[in-house]
DNA sequence: TTTATCTGGACAAAACTAGGACAAACTTGC
DNA sequence: GCAAGTTTGTCCTAGTTTTGTCCAGATAAA
């Protein structure tokens, strides 16, 4: 069976037993065993001593054909189908209404080649273009057919994030209007909006706010690490912009977070910053990391230090940190 | 570099379980197969084991024939149709099914149900609720759900609507926290963003512009609009908020938009209101029609009756102008 | 030793099917 | 305006398929 995902940044090295598999998934150990004699939706790898050994892409898998089933799915019908597939299927349930392009996505052709950088510059180019002639049309489809040509996060710091900060020069150098940028804006707020949508959650994800504080009203940067933790098996609590300290403490401890994310960008010496960044600090408990990020972030950078907030270099970064305090090997600042 | 979409046409596969169908279309499974039993409704495909299996166009006309009947149709007159029979007669009835004042004397007919105010104040509470809980997954449920029970434009104006007020309401008055409102918010702007996609575009539709003026940051009225006007064959230039007069007058020029949209919500005393109206009057063509809406709308009453821009009293009265001037039939201001 | 995982099979709960009953709501005829 | 008929949502039974859980005995890991 197993085509193997040349595109997909899912890890396919088998390494974790079944019982992990089970508290990643909700799913119990008797069932992934159930399901795998009956329908081998999954094929795990064995140890020299016959232990089943799951890859990420298995628990992956596995946690959307729990979702599907949910949406009323069968088994039968779900089992045998890849990843993508699987993607495609289970968020054409959760969000039917977006679905106009599902169905293109359904018919990829499985010799789509895995994108190159020059491409990604041709694809930005191809973004702002549309966007100078205020082509909605074109650029919507530009987002959603870049998004095909590679995996969430790599399209996010390929393509999202280059076309964000060329449009925000642009526009601060006069060559785009201010019209431009907001329609351009507005698309890409709803359209990194739904991204996270596109993930599934058994409701045993840890949680982790994210926000940017009082002053800073830009907040696509803050969406899109939404979208990208959300790949990772988090669950984001979106505050959209601007929320005070003590909100973000509140709702962090309302939701029973693991971390907190803020994004800073304009304006970079904004006052406000270092009181509410303080006021943060002391108010959430210090087992709970704040991640600091965004343009902006190595402004404040001794502020950052002296508070033991954390500020990652990347969205990489973030997400490795995010990764290693998810299965509980953080080991707090560096 | 084909994709070329735009023909809706619904997919006619069948591989969707009853359960499904039932989840999303809002029927339940009992009901689904007495229809089929009764008026062949819908006659689904079967499995070997003679399991039902529907097809998305099933699915399509389950919905559509559910929502017909909340407005009054029969089963036995509905039951027959084609689907796009069905979907004319539901945007037929959706004009009438909202408006319970202004248009009382507009012909209603006798099997037009009222709509029942108790149910869609008990999903306003649901949804309330979910965001005092932050139970982020309940409240996109709800706000599916609620979609699936009625057409677009009844949903925002019965749910959608006073869940803003509400929420802006119980903000102020303290009821609420600020961290409760901003995730209910960011939430609606990704829901409310992705619905004018529900919608297919030809290409052909009229434009209209649709932003808030400067100083006005709270988008989502705005953002109602643009999807409520995308049900009516009109294609937004939605601008996000705090747009500058020029930039509006600038945005309708290029694009060549028929009309122009504006929200006025908080504050509702901004001294740059008067300034940037009349700049953006004055700047525009006189053929373009400006509509100014919002809770703040009142306050500048006379100042849009001196500019001669147009204050619909409800989302059903800015619809109707709109369809008028779509028509040709637009006779200006009363 | 104790705990976790393995295999294979048994069993029961849940979901689906067909056919029909029934009451509430609605329509029609007088 | 009332009675008789129609429409419609819900529920019931009984038989089938699908799916989740549990058990027993064996092996491996801690």
């Amino acid at each position: 069976m197993a085509t193997l995902e040349t595109i997909s940044s899912v890890d396919t090295s088998p390494r974790h037993p079944i019982r992990l598999v089970a508290n990643r998934t909700g799913l119990t150990v008797d069932l992934i065993r159930a399901w795998e004699k009956r329908y081998h939706v999954v094929e795990p790898a064995r140890s020299d001593t016959k232990r089943r050994l799951y890859s990420d892409y298995d628990i992956e898998r596995l946690r959307l054909i729990r979702i599907a089933k949910q949406n009323g799915r069968r088994l039968v019908d779900v089992a045998p189908l890849t990843l993508e597939a699987l993607r495609d299927v289970v968020s054409e349930d959760s969000r039917y209404e977006v679905s106009q392009d599902a169905q293109a996505e359904i018919y990829r052709p499985s010799w789509t080649s895995p994108l190159e950088s020059s491409e990604s510059a041709d694809d930005i180019d191809a973004l702002l273009f549309s966007v100078q002639t205020m082509d909605q049309h074109r650029f919507d489809q530009l987002l959603q057919e870049g998004l095909v040509k590679q995996s969430l996060p790599a399209f996010l710091q390929t393509v999202i994030g280059p076309l964000l900060a060329e449009i925000g020069e642009s526009t601060r150098l006069g060559k785009m209007r201010i019209a431009h940028e907001h329609m351009a804006t507005a698309h890409l707020r709803t359209f990194i909006g739904a991204l996270r949508f596109r993930e599934t959650y058994t409701g045993n994800e840890p949680k982790i706010v994210i926000t940017t504080p009082t002053g800073q009203l830009h907040e696509l940067g803050a969406l899109m690490v939404a979208a990208l933790v959300s790949v990772d098996g988090w669950l984001p609590v979106y505050l959209g912009p601007n929320t005070p300290a003590d909100e973000i403490a509140a709702c962090a401890m309302q939701s029973g977070a693991r971390a907190v994310s803020l994004s800073l960008t304009y304006p970079a010496d904004d006052p406000r910053i270092p009181t509410e960044l303080t006021r943060l600090r002391s108010q959430l408990e210090s087992n709970i990391p704040v991640f600091v990020g965004g343009s902006a972030a190595s402004h404040h950078h001794e502020l950052i230090n002296r508070l033991g907030l954390l500020s990652p270099k990347s969205l990489d970064d973030l997400r490795h940190s995010l990764n290693m305090l998810r299965d509980n090997r953080f080991q707090g600042i560096a």
